[in-house]
DNA sequence: GACAAGTCTACTCATTCACTAGACTATCGC
DNA sequence: GCGATAGTCTAGTGAATGAGTAGACTTGTC
């Protein structure tokens, strides 16, 4: 039943690119989202490109590069993600609806492992495939302000000289919390 | 989210242990049972000693041996075998309630993913934790009739010369479908 | 005491996981 | 157009795990 890192970190780095752009900073670099999250660059950045391919994340190449999120938040459901780095929600293949195989036993209607497998997977599917992207950062960020723990992403830490630029750069969104 | 062939192997022995039971034959041999479920013989044997260390089975060793359930399977948790072959059903350590380990992220109380996955989890343990071996027996023995299955371990397809000591030593719940 | 069961230990083989390395390409500011 | 700084692509790697196999050994029954 285990969620493995790659989907881990997947979904580490959307909540964090919709936290961002949630806060008007539509792009992050994988160092910044590394750091945040403590993982290591090089494998962020395969993972990040993998959801690339499937449409989640969008890059822009060069300096002030970065990736951000391709589509709202609200379309990105947490159980397709998983689904695309980790394979089938289901604990065997014989109760995946996305991925259905037979499997070995003689009579699967009248298996009392799949019966039970069944729900287990309607149980983590009830969860994964009704929450999308936007509602866990609401919600992060709701409990972030309720608690007045300072929120990420929101600005930088700037040296003064680098601060500059980016006030005349920054969007209006920025000022909405 | 897997399963693993181990669990598996385990859940479809303990329930065929749970059946035949029920169906008056309390002790079934590995070969049976692989047989019934074709799964490898020894690797089976590796799995039920297993279960046999943590008291869900036992053995009678020599001729007409074989494995039989050690408790009643009103008191086998499907949840508790699961984690003994498997480790914790929590798909990520800081969400597991009987093996938790602190994770990477910097705040584990402002943690989107991880307020996901304690869903997810407790999703996984109210099916797991709730149902016990003798309730999976009952309704899949409550199918196999209601459709006129055959059902299996009920007796054994005998060589005549070999039905007169069994015929003597079955014991009377046999008779109780 | 032979045979038919389970027991125990060790080994293997393939696959997957979680990274790491490094050469390459695109973009921006100057 | 050049250099710095971003992402891209392809390979490789080392440890761990999964799913068995093999075989010698012990125990109990007939």
């Amino acid at each position: 039943m285990n969620l493995s890192k790659r989907s881990e970190y997947a979904l580490r780095a959307l909540i964090d690119l919709g936290i961002a752009r949630e806060l008007g900073r539509p792009i992050l670099q994988v160092s910044e989202l590394a750091a945040k999250e403590k993982l290591p660059v090089k494998f962020l950045e395969q993972i990040l490109t993998q959801l690339r391919g499937a449409g989640y994340v969008e890059t822009k190449r060069g300096k002030l590069g970065g990736y951000s999120l391709a589509k709202p938040a609200g379309r990105i459901k947490i159980g397709a993600v998983i689904r695309l780095l980790d394979g089938p929600l289901a604990p065997i293949a014989c109760v995946s609806k996305t991925a259905y195989e037979r499997c070995s036993c003689p009579d699967e209607q009248h298996c009392g492992l799949r019966m039970l497998m069944f729900d287990v997977r309607n149980a983590i599917s009830r969860v994964l495939d009704r929450y999308t992207l936007d509602q866990i950062v609401e919600i992060t960020l709701r409990k972030m302000r309720r608690d007045k723990v300072p929120v990420p992403f929101a600005r930088r830490s700037f040296g003064i000289e680098e601060m500059i630029p980016l006030l005349k750069s920054r969007s209006p969104s920025a000022l909405k919390s």
